[in-house]
DNA sequence: GATAAATGAGACAATAGTGTCTCATATTTG
DNA sequence: CAAATATGAGACACTATTGTCTCATTTATC
């Protein structure tokens, strides 16, 4: 089972490519293999040696983001606190990976793990909305995936504000609940 | 000035090559110059006859979309109407748009045309944002680049909305607006 | 209908990126 | 220190795409 197998690698490195590739893909969906190799320190063919092809690298981070974002998500799901409470919280918890699973969005991959745990967020999501309207913090008219939608978007604007210097992690939470509930009147 | 040129392009031809463009690049943002020809109906060496080089092309759609949006944007910008009929306008006229330029996002073409197009843009809606603060449609404390980062999101969601089927162009237009200003509550 | 020009189809070289391999070097592990 | 092995560097073949060119065919224009 735990066979040492040829070409284990190195804890080290395997950070090194996983980070790169994910600030890499980030800025830039086409990026070469050599770019991401170059930005990890280290060479192509070590790349290569542990991704085999360039999509099962897209494919390893891509899982990665996702189970990072789920993972931020369900330690604020459990608690049994009022539903905004439990918004503010997954925001704060959420906006600041906002550069890390960008990417998300536009290079597609199709690994079934990533749309699995793309689901897995949606649901929770519905489940938080349904909460909201329950407590009156969302109107019953609006439609969920409107405001499921809306919270996407709230945390990509936050994390925008806060990447451009004129928010806070606190302040950007604190405007996302407000605009969602109270609106910006 | 006016001298026929060799290779003056067919105006049916220069529309499907725009319009293939746009789709095709909207839903793949690597799409090639193949695909483009196929989906246009054109041969590839026809492209190439009209936009030298992919980046050409590409650029020319970017520049045609930020036309296209600010024209659709200034169309309403000019009426003497309240801030927040104005907004509403905008929206209505710039949401049916949404599948048109959401690849500007991320195709990032650095042609100064795009550059300054989305400028204009973003002049006019902070412009629009201080009115809607005069006319206490937007409270004073909300950052100006909130909102209009806000109102840009807003468009996205609508336009989903729509092409998802579960709203109409009006409701997603009041839904917008409502979202804006009073929040979902 | 005749002429001119735009287009389609395909060949072509050039380029860029991928994925594989080898060997010398550096690093870990005992 | 010694053995094992992960890594770096580079060569290599292969593929996909780009951009250019030519020539026959279609389309527009007079």
């Amino acid at each position: 089972m735990n066979a040492p197998r040829k070409h284990a690698i190195r804890p080290a490195t395997l950070e090194a490519i996983v980070e790169a590739a994910i600030r890499v893909l980030n800025a830039n969906a086409g990026a070469t293999m050599s770019e991401i190799a170059v930005q990890a320190g280290v060479g192509r063919a070590t790349l290569h040696r542990h991704f085999r092809t360039r999509d099962d690298l897209v494919s390893a981070i891509g899982i990665r983001c996702v189970e990072e974002m789920n993972a931020a998500v369900q330690a604020q799901a459990t608690a049994g606190q009022p539903a905004v409470d439990r918004l503010r919280s997954m925001f704060r918890a959420v906006i600041p990976l906002g550069d890390r699973y960008s990417f998300l969005g536009t290079d597609y991959t199709d690994d079934p793990k990533v749309r699995e745990g793309y689901a897995t967020q949606l649901h929770w999501a519905e489940a938080l909305v349904e909460d909201l309207k329950d407590q009156g913090d969302v109107a019953r008219d609006v439609p969920s995936p409107w405001v499921v939608a809306q919270i996407d978007q709230l945390v990509w604007t936050a994390w925008n504000a806060i990447a451009e210097g004129y928010l806070s992690v606190d302040e950007a939470t604190e405007l996302a609940v407000r605009t969602l509930t109270e609106g910006l009147r």
